[in-house]
DNA sequence: CCCTGTGAAGCCATTCACAGCT
DNA sequence: AGCTGTGAATGGCTTCACAGGG
């Protein structure tokens, strides 16, 4: 058994699943907060955050004993020691690459500034869109990348290119220092250690939807007819 | 222990876990396929897939025996297996609500009604923009939800709506019988049994990959400097 | 001999249930 | 009396390592 601070849960090593949660939790904390509420117990928090208490508490006790037996959490803290824990209590820039209709959708996103994000930087490969305006922001050319990577400090980057350009763009923004890159090109990015990568794709999302979708209805279809009719054609 | 059909794998019950990576399966399979490629190991589209090839091979037997011994996995007949069993054999009509510049980016993604998903309805509240046409099909007032939604025969619904409004308009769209949705509005969605939800929020996603950079630059800020300082007034 | 398919082991996450603090 | 924090139990997923077919 692994040996731990004595006083409480100092606990380098969140679990992932539980660092997963905690925007949510943080999140239904704002709205409560909105409304005035300044204690909150595990259920009521936890119904917020579409999770059972048990798995809140759980989640919570990671980051330390913040709440009070026989009462609850108090709302502004847990607000402070989530915000702290996951890194929000300092502002990180970031840089948005590719603005095509996906690209411009995320520069335009509200919540993001809102909280620890600062949108530094806007970058394409298109003569077309570079020096145009968005959100307050011009568009540079994606040749300045290094320049302006390095010089905004930028460390998170989100690319929303061409499927085709992003392996290349990725290794260009690693190369420059950044370190998190959230992905929204349908491609699996390869990267050196240390730095991280998150995916989002639609397509894999509406999949897994049409999964469980065509499980309801009764399993899979063509159990029936042959692979070589349905290729045939094909 | 569960009793399983003698005959190998044609087991109901594929863990999620795997039902999340096929998609992403399929997709490598699709780029090997066309650089014309017949046949593949499981080393080889494991690592096209960015997973190893133990977990490849593991997913893979939950559909069925379709690989062979000491050659791999016939490109196409994998493709087939793989689509059939998320249901892709089949069309998905798939509604947008919302067309502010999210839902547009959406309507606009090609590799939408590449395979399986028919873009079917766009639906928004706001009159400036019904009657709009984007992507070939004119946007409808959301009055007409319950009726366009029925008569399209859309069981997926994509919401790209303020998040004020996504509770609301979830609770239409499962009463006009759409049992799939992918909510990119940032709320905790309630729905009822049997109705599945998948979330993309692209502000969990950064504050996931802060807490990773935070990390990597050493441990939360703030340990020395106390809560109420940095709330001051509170 | 190569590569798949799979028991078995190990690891991580969720859930239970209650001791202990307020 | 109420609610948190947490050991212990459970269940699911990943990884190992190899039996067995081609």
């Amino acid at each position: 058994m692994t040996r731990r601070s004595t006083l409480g849960a100092r606990n380098r090593g969140i679990p992932e699943a539980t660092v997963a949660r905690l925007p949510v939790y943080l999140r239904a904390l704002h709205t409560l907060a909105d409304r005035g509420i300044v204690t909150v117990s595990s259920e009521e928090l936890a119904a917020a955050a579409g999770v059972n208490s048990a798995k809140l508490r759980k989640d919570l006790s990671h980051l330390g004993s913040y709440g009070t037996r026989g009462v609850g959490y108090e709302v502004q803290y847990l607000v402070y020691q989530i915000s702290r824990e996951l890194g929000l209590t300092q502002d990180w820039s970031v840089a948005i690459v590719g603005l095509g209709n996906l690209g411009r959708a995320l520069a335009g996103y509200g919540g993001f500034a809102s909280r620890g994000f600062r949108m530094a930087a806007l970058l394409d490969a298109d003569p077309a869109i570079v020096g145009e305006r968005i959100n307050g922001l011009t568009v540079e050319h994606i040749d300045k990348l290094e320049h302006v990577i390095t010089d905004c400090g930028i460390s998170i980057a989100v690319l929303a290119v061409p499927a085709s350009a992003a392996q290349a763009v990725c290794d260009r923004v690693v190369a420059s220092g950044v370190t998190s890159i959230l992905n929204f090109a349908p491609v699996v990015l390869t990267v050196p250690d240390g730095v991280d990568v998150r995916k989002v794709d639609l397509s894999i999302e509406l999949q897994i939807l049409a999964f469980h979708e065509q499980r309801k209805a009764g399993g899979p279809a063509g159990v029936e007819h042959e692979y070589l009719e349905a290729v045939d054609g094909q």
